[in-house]
DNA sequence: GGACGCATGTAATAGGTTACATGATTAC
DNA sequence: GTAATCATGTAACCTATTACATGCGTCC
């Protein structure tokens, strides 16, 4: 049996990602890292020891096009945007058949071994990550509020990235939401205190 | 500087996945990898290549202690079980302070880039994904309802597994219920059919 | 005879994090 | 001066998946 030629993965998921967010405006490895970080990190994220192999790889494949942009009062860097083919392979990726690679949730994990572990440590525990999320949230429905008063157009229509974000957003605020409130339930039955 | 002593880690998710289910019931490496896959597989999984050599770390660290068990119809086997110690790493894991690792949803990152997609398409996937979220959620509310039938007692206490058993189970269905809601919201909005 | 379940392992590869490395400019 | 931000890269390591490898017993 002849060995299937190597190195010819088309796509990995990084690589996709980072063609989602050269999409909606040409970036720098440096911006793209950032938007990984805090941007699109909710569902999302790598480092920038990722970044930049994986950007000179799509460049080689012909996905994405750089240009170095010398700058006076900082240190150069490369600008690089979509090209027409990268655009069409990223449109293809979004609707192509879906394996969801398993969850791994570390929390959940942890509740399941609770019968082992000290309660009133759990439930500060708990407590600790319902804050974290309602965190979350509570940003999430500010964004919400912003995107409706200024947006209200475009929500209408899938082909605009406005349409996109606000999508992501409703996952983001659902996923917290719902966090939060396990969380919450969970601390309250460890310090015996049963809701009404 | 002299570089910090190798292969000390003490403690990997992966590592306390199996004493998790070891605490609850001796079992053979072949035993996990299956629980690793249908029973707690909705929120950590692994494959029985890394499940074999953790087992072997773990034993070396005196977490847990085999025997080989010689049976007559089938191959001989090693079954694992925590040792006091390792119950002991385990209770302090649980509690122990939490950095969540970052969340990776690739249908989420999918959804930030449906504005460059076909929305026929994408809405036929996002009804795809609400069918198996769905269906997750049947086979929770079917071991829910087992479960409030048959351990009443032992839920109001969180020593017991069962509790802890309970509190996973909560989380799914609020994550699945969760999830197959963005779905199909999703995809009505992709196929402009306005909810009431 | 062949597929499937039981049972345990290793090897190769891919994906991801942490650490190493460099260097300019600006703000304190 | 020193920390912080901008900017790009490589190396080492850890984690996880896929593939390779073996072998017995049962069911069809």
């Amino acid at each position: 049996m002849t060995r299937i030629a190597r190195g010819q993965k088309t796509s990995s998921t990084l690589g996709m990602a980072l063609l989602s967010l050269l999409a909606r405006e040409p970036l720098s490895g440096y911006d793209l890292a950032q938007r990984l970080d805090d941007n699109v990190g909710f569902f999302w994220h790598a480092q920038h020891s990722q970044i930049y192999p994986e950007l000179q790889r799509l460049a080689t494949r012909g996905l994405i096009s750089g240009k170095t942009v010398k700058q006076s009062d900082r240190p150069h860097k490369k600008i690089y945007s979509l090209t027409e083919r990268g655009k069409k392979t990223l449109a293809e990726w979004v609707t192509s058949p879906f394996d969801a690679p398993p969850l791994r949730d570390e929390l959940t994990l942890r509740a399941w071994s609770l019968w082992v572990a000290d309660s009133s440590r759990a439930a500060a525990l708990f407590r600790a990550e319902e804050t974290r999320h309602r965190k979350r949230l509570a940003e999430y429905r500010a964004f919400e509020k912003q995107i409706e008063a200024g947006w209200q157009a475009q929500l209408d229509d899938p082909s605009t990235p406005e349409f996109a974000t606000w999508a992501t957003l409703l996952r983001g605020l659902g996923y917290e939401k719902e966090y939060a409130e396990w969380c919450r339930r969970l601390a309250d039955l460890l310090e015996r205190r049963p809701r009404s």
